[in-house]
DNA sequence: CTGTTAGCGCTTTCAA
DNA sequence: TTGAAAGCGCTAACAG
């Protein structure tokens, strides 16, 4: 295939104009000695096409030999689209993300999209994302995971906003959102205490502001109604979804008068700053105080006492976001808020919970 | 300004069009009366052109009016680049590189890029990520700091690439890099645990096939040269940089004859399985076993006993890696390999060290 | 100081 | 079965 080489050599002034030193569908075009535009039909196996055989096999040849990558800037500004989603979530360092990642590059892989990652905690997030990346052409769509936004964000922010799908924060407004069932996981969470015969128990819940916070609060709540168990003054902390928040909070907790002999915590990353906290306060942990932690992740079977944890679908809840999205660009109608029930939340029991002292 | 939207309203057939609901450089041209070209050179503020203000409030204003966001397809098709840059990590799960995505964010920013993060543990990472990003004129540089890349990497892999820089791994080849100064990092792990009297000090280190891995064993044995020490018989443990790596490699370390005093993890992340290990083998940290980790991050504070770490420059690491970059990209020629060193490696000392019993 | 023009690389009618 | 031509939104000489 040296012919081809000497083609590209011949008019390598011109193909080394481009972005990146590769070579552009007209320098397949010209190796294979057809139309761009034949490049372009074959390239992409464009259905309404009956090619000769032997063409398409002299174009794919050239475009191999030139190691021919399509540009996609060219590509996005002809067909207004770019194959591209974007993923905006507050911090990468959360390992709560880490399902939802992976989840959203499967179903995006798997349209033949691809995913970025923004990262940006900011609740003015949806609005400036959608300026920079929706209507600048850097992604057809945006699914937000971020943090910070509430239901009180102020509404004028979401006006007009096409292309983007919340994920696991009710907004008020137009756009559409696909939640985990968080009411029910926190519930499992508490029956699971219950069960082990727990009945002060208290809640290391989120900060007021947070969607989640809120809906996890009220899963505790209802589930200890059901119980018929008192929520005692003081068992309810609110905190930040960190260490140090989770830390602050359960101090608090453990100097009450009436120790609480469980927690539940909204977060597990609250729950490590937990588990932190009551062994500084020398209180033996599930001995004196069962913990356990909404979300799961690698860390918790290594940490001592192995935490026990509320599994959430969160794969599942990326890769339904993603399919949503896909509808919406599609111009098709989704619902507004969509709860993911499919794989059911589900206590996993390690060894931060056991039935209190008597 | 209604005069503005009036005119998009009549135009609106047109510039509905649009990618995604926006409006183009000529919508605004339009609006403002004048030529695309003007508007396009006031907007990037041109700097050979002396436009008339009461011209470039018009077109100011009309850009506003119109929430005119420009098109990087558009724009990155005709200057043939797009001012983003690419980082690969192997994963978002691990927290050292939340430091490094910081960093290179932070640059990157600083000189008008954007970043966006691509997720591969693949050796091939670099490859295809040249294909795709760089080719396919997504991304106009690549940072690649996946983890498998290691010196033995097929050397035709990386041939021809250009406008990528490696963070923190050796790899033969044309490709500059950016390294850590992981061995003095190791060596400060070993020189805190002989000040503190130990003598008795195993390495946890990481993948032969890990470039890391391996500058990390060399501070340990440079550093226990040094201090005159022996490295006893099955005292180097490899495994891989994870949890369950660290468990296993520990459990090895304390079922040697004679057990370690004090063990220097070449991960922090490995450093939180083998706490686990310890306290499953019911071996008390610091009275039995220290244990110190590479890489500082939030959560070792929150562990029971805190972990002491080595604090790396990681931040830097990705400034330092972006900036590189950004001169490659700007055609100039750079080091092939440049060694971080100016905040030098520091021990930050928690509750993980003590001296050994006696 | 501002307009004209050509083109970036690709897709897509419309013709042949 | 293939080619010609126009255009996506923006930039950059080159004129005026």
């Amino acid at each position: 295939m040296l012919v081809v080489l000497d083609q590209v050599a011949i008019d390598g002034v011109r193909s080394a104009q481009r972005s990146s030193g590769g070579s552009s569908l007209l320098d397949v075009a010209r190796a294979a000695q057809v139309d761009p535009s034949t490049v372009s039909r074959v390239l992409r196996d464009d259905p309404a096409l009956r090619v000769r055989p032997t063409t398409r096999e002299r174009i794919l040849a050239a475009a191999a030999e030139l190691g021919y990558v399509p540009n996609v800037n060219a590509r996005g500004l002809a067909l207004r689209r770019t194959t591209t989603l974007g993923l905006i979530i507050p911090s990468t360092a959360n390992i709560v993300y880490e399902q939802i990642i992976k989840g959203a590059e499967a179903a995006a892989r798997q349209a033949g999209y691809v995913l970025v990652l923004a990262e940006s905690a900011d609740v003015g997030a949806v609005d400036s994302a959608h300026r920079e990346l929706i209507l600048g052409g850097r992604v057809d769509g945006l699914l937000i995971a971020s943090g910070t936004l509430h239901e009180s964000l102020p509404p004028p922010l979401l006006n007009g906003l096409t292309n983007c799908v919340i994920l696991n924060r009710r907004i008020r407004g137009s756009l559409p959102s696909i939640i985990e069932d968080d009411e029910r996981g926190m519930a499992r969470a508490v029956e699971h205490l219950v069960g082990l015969g727990h009945t002060r128990i208290a809640c290391l819940a989120g900060p007021d502001e947070v969607d989640t916070a809120t809906r996890r609060l009220a899963g505790f709540k209802q589930a200890m109604r059901a119980a018929a168990l008192p929520i005692r003054r003081g068992y309810v902390e609110r905190a930040s979804f960190d260490e140090a928040g989770g830390y602050e909070a359960t101090l608090k907790l453990l100097a009450l008068a009436r120790q609480p002999t469980a927690i539940a915590a909204s977060s597990i990353v609250a729950a490590i700053g937990a588990l932190a906290a009551c062994h500084a306060a020398g209180v033996t942990v599930p001995e004196e105080v069962s913990l356990i932690a909404f979300h799961d992740a690698t860390i918790a079977q290594y940490l001592t006492p192995s935490l026990s944890t509320i599994w959430m679908p969160l794969f599942e809840l990326g890769e339904m976001a993603t399919r949503q999205l896909l509808l919406m660009i599609d111009g098709q109608e989704i619902p507004s808020v969509q709860r993911l029930e499919d794989p059911e939340p589900r206590v996993i029991s390690r060894a931060s919970t056991a039935p209190p002292r008597r």
